[in-house]
DNA sequence: ACAGGGTGTGTTAACGATAACATAAACGGG
DNA sequence: CCCGTTTATGTTATCGTTAACACACCCTGT
C-alpha cells in the first residue's frame, strides 16, 4: 500500500520546523513544550503518518515498557483471569505484557524465558515455582524484577505471588471427612508435566494420611492441560474399578464438570450417591446442575497483585523479595455434601 | 540480584578475543562462522550470563520478528484457538505474538492498534472486519500486511481470513425449520459492542423472514462477552415471555449451556419441549448433557491460515489481498431435534 | 535594574546491534 | 602451480530515538 518508507521524527521536526528533539518532547506527556509547539507538531505528525517508533527509544533509553508473562496454557479461564489482572494493572501505566505459553512443558518455559529476556522486558511474570536450572539461572541473572505465581516456591527466585495447592486440597478433604465421606478419590493428571497439578494431588495424599484414611485412590486422566471429556473418561474408570467410592475431588473443574456429566448419564446422582468436587472456581462450576464445590485461588487477584509488586518496585521502593500468600476459599455447593 | 549492567557483544568478543561483528554472526544460524570460533563464542556467552539484546537489533535490521494480534478477549476459548493456531504456525519461523485485546470496544481497539504499531511489528491480525475510521486509516498506512479474521468484511483492508456469521446461523435456522419448528427465538448481546454477534443476529432475523418466520423473539443478554449465567437468564425471561417457544439459537455455547442448566433448573425438558442450539463448537456443548447442537467456525484453522498467509507474503509471494472464506460446519447433537 | 529561577528549545553523542563492504586465508580445478 | 572462488573474519557507518548538557528568553522579587 504505502511502499515509500515510513516517515521518521527528523521528517516530523522538518515540517513543522523544529528540531527532532522538541518533536520527541512533544510525545512525552511530562516534558516541557509549549502548548502550541505541541498542537503543531501533533498536527503534522497526523498529516504526515508518523507513528512513533518504540524500537529506536527502547535502544537508547533501555526502557521498553514490556513485562514478560508466562503460562502454561492461553486456553484456560483461570491463567486468563491472571493475565488479566496483570494486565489491567500494568496497561494503566503503559506496560505491555510479552506472553508467551509453556504448554506445561518446563522444557519449553526455559526457551520461552530466554527468548522473552532477549527483549528487555522490565519484570517477568512466570506461573510456578518449578524451573529447570538453567530457566532459573536466567531468571536470577536477568537483573530484572521476577514474580512466580500459583505457587509458594520454597526457594523462590524473586517475588511470590501465590497459594499452596496442596493446603487448597486439604481443606476439601476435610470437608468431606466432616461429612463423614471416608473413601475418598483424586482424579489428576501425569505427575510429570503439571507441577501444579501434582501438588493438589500431592496435598490430597497428606491430607488423606492425615486423616487415617486410604490415600490410594487416584485416577491419572492423562496429559495437562486434562479436559472436560478426559474429566468424563476418568470418572468412567473410577466407577468401574472403585465403585463404592463416595467422594471425588478433581484437579480442575473443567475435568469435574467431565466427571458430573458421567455421572448423569450413567444415572449416577450427584451428589447422594457421589460426591464431586473441583479446582478454580471456572464459571461453568457455578451454573451447571448439581453446581460443583469448589476451591477459588482468586486467580485475578493473583495476577492484580503482581502488577502492583512489580509497579511498587519500579517507582523506586526498596523491597526485599515478596512473598504474598493468597488464602483460597473453599466454595461447598451441591456436588456435595 | 546483578545490580552491574548486563554484559553485551562487545564484551563477550572482547573475551573471546574475537570482533563484535563475528559474536552477532555466532548467533544466527545462517551466517558463515567456523565450528570453533561458534563454540568458543557460545561458550564465552553462556559464562557471562550474556543474553542477546534484540531492541540494538529491532533498530538496526528494521526487523523485529512481532506479529500484532488483537482479539476481543483473552477469556474466550474460541479466539484462544484462533491465537493458538498463529501461535504455532508463526513460533517455528521466529515470528512472536505481541497479543492485545479489545474488550469488544473499537475505541479500545483503535488505540491498541496504534500502539501495537509502535512497536512496529511485521504484520499484524485482528478480529472482525469493523474498525474505526482512524483504526482503518493506521491498518492501511502501516506497510505491512494486515489480516482480519473471523468476519467477511465487504471493504476489507488487507487479507481475510474468516466465515460468515449470518449464513452460519442461517444454517441452524434451516435445520430448525426442517424438522418442523417454527417458533425460534435468539438469545444475543448487545448490538452496539459486539459486532460478530450482531452479524449472528442479522442473520437469525434474515434467515426467519427468507422462511416466513416470526423473527421478534429476540432476548438480548447484556454486553459481551455473553457469560453462561447471562445464558441462563436470558433464558429465564424467554420461558417466562415467550412460553410456547420451540427452540433457541444463542450467540454462543457458552451462553446456551446457560440456557440449558435454567431448562434443567425449570424441568423443562431438552430437547423434547425446547431446543437448543449454540455457536463455537466450545468443549463444554459436546460434554454437556444433552450435547448441544453447535456451528464449528474451526478458529484454530482461521489462526493458521492467517500465519500461513503471513508466512507467504513474508517469502517474497506476490499475492494480491487475500480472502479465504472458512466454511462453518453445523453440528447436530442431542440438543435439538 | 539585576540576580536567580523557570521555561522552551537546540546540539551532540550514544544506546547495542547489523548491513555493507573489505580482506586475508583456504581451497580446488585445469 | 596459479588464479578464481569460497570461507572466515574485520571495519565502518548507521538504524531512530533520547539523555545530557547548553543556552536564550521571560518572569519575579527586592
Amino acid at each position: 500500500m504505502t511502499p515509500r518508507k515510513p516517515p521518521t521524527m527528523s521528517d516530523v521536526a522538518r515540517i513543522a520546523g523544529v528540531s527532532v528533539m522538541t518533536v520527541s518532547r512533544a510525545f512525552k506527556s511530562d516534558s516541557s513544550v509549549s502548548g502550541v509547539t505541541r498542537a503543531a507538531i501533533r498536527k503534522v505528525a497526523e498529516e504526515v503518518g508518523y507513528v512513533f517508533d518504540s524500537t529506536a527509544a527502547n535502544l537508547r533509553s533501555q526502557r521498553t515498557d514490556f513485562v514478560a508473562v508466562t503460562i502454561p496454557s492461553i486456553n484456560n479461564a483461570n491463567f486468563a483471569e491472571t493475565l488479566r489482572g496483570l494486565s489491567d494493572g500494568l496497561a494503566g501505566r503503559g506496560l505491555q505484557i510479552l506472553l508467551g505459553y509453556t504448554d506445561y512443558d518446563m522444557a519449553k518455559e526455559e526457551e520461552l524465558i530466554e527468548q522473552l529476556l532477549r527483549r528487555r522486558p522490565e519484570a517477568i511474570v512466570v506461573t510456578g515455582g518449578k524451573h529447570t536450572e538453567r530457566g532459573r539461572r536466567l531468571l536470577a541473572n536477568a537483573g530484572i524484577p521476577v514474580v512466580e505465581t500459583w505457587d509458594l516456591p520454597e526457594a523462590p527466585v524473586g517475588h511470590v505471588v501465590g497459594f499452596s495447592n496442596a493446603a487448597a486440597v486439604r481443606g476439601m478433604v476435610d470437608h468431606f471427612v466432616a461429612r463423614g465421606l471416608t473413601r475418598i478419590a483424586f482424579i489428576g493428571g501425569d505427575a510429570d508435566r503439571d507441577t501444579r497439578g501434582t501438588d493438589r494431588r500431592a496435598g490430597f495424599i497428606a491430607a488423606m494420611q492425615a486423616q487415617g484414611l486410604d490415600a490410594t485412590r487416584l485416577i491419572d486422566a492423562g496429559v495437562p492441560p486434562i479436559s472436560m471429556r478426559e474429566g468424563a473418561e476418568a470418572m468412567a474408570r473410577l466407577l468401574q474399578a472403585l465403585p463404592d467410592t463416595e467422594a471425588v475431588i478433581c484437579v480442575s473443574d473443567l475435568s469435574a464438570f467431565g466427571a458430573l456429566t458421567e455421572c448423569q448419564r450413567r444415572g449416577v446422582a450427584v451428589p447422594s450417591q457421589i460426591s464431586v468436587a473441583g479446582f478454580g472456581d471456572y464459571e461453568i462450576g457455578a451454573v451447571c446442575v448439581p453446581a460443583l464445590s469448589t476451591i477459588n485461588p482468586f486467580p485475578r487477584e493473583i495476577g492484580a497483585r503482581a502488577a502492583a509488586l512489580i509497579l511498587a518496585v519500579r517507582d523506586g521502593a526498596q523491597i526485599g523479595p515478596a512473598r504474598i500468600e493468597i488464602v483460597p476459599e473453599l466454595l461447598i455447593r451441591q456436588s456435595s455434601r
